[in-house]
RNA sequence: GGGUCGUUAACUCAGUCGGUAGAGUAUCUGCCUUUUAAGCAGAGAGUCGCGCGUUCAAGUCGCGCACGACCCA
């Protein structure tokens, strides 16, 4: 037995010389912090718990306690567990972890400990651990972490239980937990103080497991078809890649402004040109924008692109990959979303814009076909529209007022107008369109992707156009990304790129309603 | 930015027509050696988000502000 364990071995508790230097420290805290704040009566009755136990000798806050056993282990032991099975037969197990439900019985308890794999029962009996140890016991409370000892048992209603030899405070918890039976369900406090949020409400810790199960399939998924996955800056010199208002900072050293990425597109574009021909990253971006259920400030994306290959082709990656991670991480290509099903099975449906305007939004070809008849229709439906807008602009905008939202199942949006795709290639037939899709999933956009542009005389030429549009009512100016160009001027492969939004992605397959339910730190205003 | 709703004990929530602030959980005390949201008896716990106003009197009515949620732009 571990000369840490208070046990029946120990008349008293074991008394280190560490532990009274440190117990000196956290008295000495405890009285400053109740004499400096305003402490209500949970608070207080917490701390001169704690100060109690500080003064039993027991190190509130130890460093030294090594787990056996995880508590998924015992339950999977716990299968050899029969009603006759005795306590002291068999296995010993040292599991450690919250303890989250407490019912005291006069000379013996039971509780419930949670680890990261999971809960277990505790039984503990003043007889089984001795007097000393069970006056230890007596002052823990819920929240608190604690280790356990002993063999595994089950109750009368067939629980499987751990039978307490010895028992080890690990640390002292200062703060009471949110209400057992209802859990923490104001919002606010959720996201605030997300560490209460994940201890008490298993759901969530499902949803964040499942975020990164996501991301590590990706990962795999993409790895395991000859991409490499890089890392371009966060921070840069000039904000490109995407139309989004940036954040801006500046580096004391170089004496320059820079800015956080809106998107790593340019950069992993240059990738292309040095040769490396299939590249992903995922990683942040960040635009400074408004916030919403599905806007966060920061937010992750994939970002991948393909040498010799077409928007085409990534349109067949996309609906594997999707289709494959949805199957992995729900068990099924049929998934609910809010109520809604929604099936991932491939093939997607594939439109080009102008025959989901008339196919989704029941709008006559005729119509599409006649500028002046488009025009009239964009007014009908109350979108305003700048004066140089064209007809592309047009169709963009009416695919989102009436379209958009109706695309549940997955869709593929192709044959995007040459004017809202500043960096997309233009279609070899027709020069009003790109080779570009959008995927939409539950109505709302999931991924972006084209045959990118590689002619560096036309790249230059669209990207002084828009410059010259959005100059005047930018707050950030545009520049141009003269490195960039000269990048193009060397020669990119033909290539295809996409972007999907990552924590959309994981709305859709852990049925979240907000993206602030799969980031873990959502931005919200100052507390006060 | 606009609209709607919300903010009361540590947590989850009631609070009527404006008249001394309530419950369950949690906490504390006592009893209780196989409980299951343990139980029984008792107790303590509040800047009613903040400010101004109306009123003899405001958690409640009015105005403003803060924070949040949802919807819209």
């Amino acid at each position: 037995m571990s000369p840490f364990y208070y046990g029946p071995l120990c008349r008293s508790p074991p008394v280190k010389v560490t532990d009274l230097l440190h117990n000196g420290l956290t008295l000495r805290y405890i009285t400053e912090l109740t004499m400096s704040e305003e402490l209500n009566q949970v608070l207080q009755q917490r701390r001169q718990k704690a100060a109690e136990l500080a003064e039993m000798g027991v190190n509130l806050y130890c460093n030294d306690f090594k787990p056996t056993h995880a508590i998924k282990d015992l339950v999977a032991a716990g299968s050899e567990i029969t009603d006759e099975t005795e306590p002291d037969q068999g296995r010993k197990y040292t599991v450690a972890g919250r303890i989250m439900f407490l019912r005291k019985m006069g000379k013996a308890s039971f509780l419930q400990i949670q680890d990261e794999s999971g809960r277990l029962q505790i039984y503990i009996k003043r007889d089984a651990v001795g007097e000393a140890a069970y006056e230890i016991f007596k002052k823990l409370d819920l929240g608190d972490i604690a280790g356990f000892s002993g063999g595994l048992f089950r109750t009368k209603t067939g629980e499987l239980t751990l039978h307490t030899e010895s028992l080890k405070t690990v640390t002292k918890s200062l703060r009471p937990l949110p209400e057992k039976f209802h859990g923490l369900t104001d919002v606010e406090t959720r996201y605030r103080q997300r560490y209460l949020d994940l201890i008490v409400n298993p759901e969530v810790r499902d949803t964040f497991r499942k975020r990164v199960e996501i991301i590590r399939l990706i990962r795999d998924f993409l790895v395991n078809r000859g991409f490499m996955e890089v890392e371009t800056p966060m921070m840069q010199p000039i904000a490109g890649g995407a139309t989004a208002r940036p954040f801006k900072t500046h580096h004391n050293a170089l004496g320059m402004d820079l800015y956080l990425r809106i998107a790593p597109e340019l950069y992993l574009k240059r990738l292309l040109v040095g040769g490396f021909e299939k590249v992903f990253e995922i990683n942040r971006n960040f635009r400074n924008e408004g916030l919403s259920t599905r806007h966060n400030p920061e937010f992750t994306m994939l970002e991948f692109y393909q040498a010799f290959a077409t928007y085409e082709d990534l349109m067949d990656l996309t609906e594997e990959m999707i289709s494959w991670i949805a199957a992995e991480v729900t068990g099924s290509m049929v998934v609910n979303y809010q109520g809604q099903e929604v099936d991932l099975s491939p093939p997607w449906q594939r439109y080009t814009m102008d025959e989901a305007l008339v196919k989704v939004a029941g709008i006559a070809p005729e119509i599409l076909s006649d500028p002046a008849q488009l025009m009239t229709l964009v007014k009908e439906k109350g979108i305003e529209l700048s004066p140089q807008a064209g007809v592309g602009k047009a169709k963009t905008e009416l695919f989102e007022l009436l379209v958009e939202e109706k695309l549940l199942n997955p869709t593929f949006i192709t044959a995007y107008p040459t004017e809202v795709s500043p960096l997309a290639r233009r279609n070899e037939q027709n020069p009003e369109v790109t080779d570009r899709f959008e995927l939409f999933i539950t109505g709302r956009e999931i991924a972006n992707a084209f045959s990118e542009l590689n002619d560096p005389i036309d790249q230059k030429a669209r990207l002084e156009k828009q410059i010259a549009e959005r100059g005047k009512d930018e707050e950030v100016f545009p520049v141009m990304d003269e490195d960039f160009v000269r990048a193009l001027e060397h020669g990119m492969p033909p290539a295809a790129g996409q972007g999907i939004g990552i924590d959309r992605l994981v709305m859709l397959l852990t049925d979240s309603a907000s993206i602030r339910d799969v980031i873990l730190f959502p931005h919200l205003r100052a507390e006060k």
